[in-house]
RNA sequence: GGUCUCAUAGCUCAACUGGAUAGAGCAGCUGCCUUCUAAGCAGCAGGUUGCUGGUUCGACUCCAGCUGGGAUCACCA
């Protein structure tokens, strides 16, 4: 979603990065029950764990325990769905969440320590990987808005109340079902706060024209019935909402729970990544005139980097397999082979400075005097412009991680083919320049919309 | 069960939206560092594009059916 955001902006489009972050419901209210019994007062700065590490501890904490409990309810003879109500710590985090929802001042102090807690580690790990947003919506603020709105609805005659005081949106027209908007006892859901938020972005922003959701796609019969609420009630830039779809990531392991705490960690995977990259740096002697820092900088960039492109190479809307094992290849169809090349062509830029030879394209008849190599490497330039459009119009980063890849194997091609500085014809020297430090330029552009900057020597 | 979605080399992925001999990487095997960085290049091997039909001059691509994965259909988020 945000590599799409950043082929939006080298289109020359205006984006707005935002973010969405639920604070609010039962499952923060679980991690609070959970470390309000065995947490003993712990916090991020009294452990040295990041704070949402330490939140999703007791989240998986929280899970295990109520497993426990309702194994032994149910031996007593109680049914699966009576067990998952009766037991004790789902019956803390139920009251919890009644409590946070009537503002009550030790669980909101409670509630606003861990939240903290959770985004200082998001944002320490959003910093890493470079990325930032514009703004953050809180559900928490959001779903009031939503909630007015769905009542406006129900003035409108768009949505309507049953008996017991829940409303709800009848989309069997739509092929869908019907769908609860606020509940029996008035607090609101899910989708009231996404209504909310929805609103709230077009008010902030009032020159988009659309949106575009970057969610899980089992998220997207929510999305579906988001869209019809919005066109219900009356917004004409309901249409232009669109849901990025994206597919789940399968491990070889298996699935990933956070329940369970089987997910791969950003975090870990980043410092794998990097680690890597700084072992095979040495292995192959090239650090010999780096400072311990540039080493260290330059890991950074190639263990990212690997790590970006890796995710970025397949089709987001498309179910993809993560074998961490394999991801830390810096060899191949990687992140760290297109570095690679941006760093050796800028190797013979220098070269050429040194010799004082200055690109220059020259007499373009020439064309038809090209290599082969030459002639590929050329076109493949080219086609940067229709790449990223296409990128754009099929939200899919991918697009544009496989072209620079495709440009980097061209030119490593016509490298190996020919050697630069063994060309006797000047013109053709600095015709092979020129093209050189064109590829190098668009190696770096389009990987720069994916977040992954290149060096100068690797 | 309804709806949606996916299936391409041993593995992970491409294929300009219906065009020529389906391409990369990894894994396996062979070569290439006295020449701009070998994190590279060249080559070998690997495919009845899940199955069966249909539409078309032409199908990985479109349609139908089947098989097998996945998602979703909560007063959860």
């Amino acid at each position: 979603g945000y590599s799409v955001a950043e082929i939006y902006k080298a289109l020359g489009y205006t984006v707005h990065k935002v973010q969405i972050i639920n604070d609010r419901g039962i499952h923060i209210c679980k991690s609070m029950a959970a470390w309000k019994l065995f947490g003993n007062g712990e916090t991020p700065a009294s452990t040295g764990l990041k704070g949402d590490k330490l939140v999703g501890k007791y989240y998986v904490e929280f899970d295990k325990n109520f497993k426990a409990q309702c194994k032994e309810l149910e031996a007593k003879g109680l049914s699966k769905e009576e067990a998952e109500k009766q037991a004790p710590i789902m019956k803390l985090a139920v009251q919890m969440l009644q409590q946070w929802e009537q503002k009550d001042a030790e669980i909101l102090k409670l509630w606003n320590a861990m939240n903290s807690w959770v985004y200082a580690g998001f944002d320490a790990t959003y910093k890493r990987m470079g990325v930032d947003f514009e703004k953050l919506y809180y559900e928490s603020n959001t779903y009031l808005l939503g909630k007015e709105e769905v009542l406006r609805g129900v003035e409108q005659g768009v949505f309507f109340k049953k008996e017991d005081g829940s409303v709800w949106v009848d989309l069997t027209a739509d092929g869908l079902d019907q769908k609860v908007l606020l509940r029996s006892d008035g607090t609101s859901v899910y989708m009231t706060q996404d209504i909310g938020t929805a609103i709230l972005r077009f008010r902030d922003f009032p020159k988009i024209e659309g949106q575009v959701y970057t969610v899980g796609n089992e998220q997207e019969y929510h999305f579906k019935v988001l869209f019809l609420i919005l066109a219900k009630l009356g917004y004409p830039w309901a249409n232009k909402c669109y849901h990025l779809s994206y597919g789940m990531v399968d491990l070889p392991t298996g699935k990933m729970k956070s329940r369970e705490g089987t997910v791969v960690d950003a975090d870990d995977l980043m410092d794998e990544m990097v680690e890597e990259a700084a072992k095979q740096t040495r292995e192959l002697g090239k650090i010999d005139e780096m400072t311990e820092q540039e080493v260290n900088h330059l890991a950074e960039m190639i263990g990212l980097g690997a790590l970006k492109f890796f995710l970025l190479k397949v089709d987001p809307k498309k179910r993809m397999m993560f074998d961490p094992a394999e991801s830390i290849q810096l060899q191949g169809h990687t992140g760290p082979f297109i570095q690679y090349t941006h760093a050796r062509i800028k190797s013979i830029l220098r070269k050429a400075e040194s010799l004082n030879i200055k690109p220059e394209v020259g007499d373009l008849k020439k064309v038809n005097s090209l290599e082969p190599s030459e002639r590929e490497v050329i076109f493949k330039i080219n086609q940067y412009t229709t790449k990223l459009q296409e990128a754009g119009r099929e939200y899919s980063p991918a697009i544009v991680a496989n072209y620079a890849y495709d440009l980097a194997k061209e030119y490593n091609q016509f490298y190996q083919a020919i050697p630069i500085f063994n060309e006797a014809d000047p013109i053709k020297l600095k015709f092979r320049i020129a093209f050189s430090q064109v590829t190098a330029n668009t190696i770096e552009k389009a990987m720069a919309v994916l977040g992954i900057h290149v060096p100068e020597r690797m």
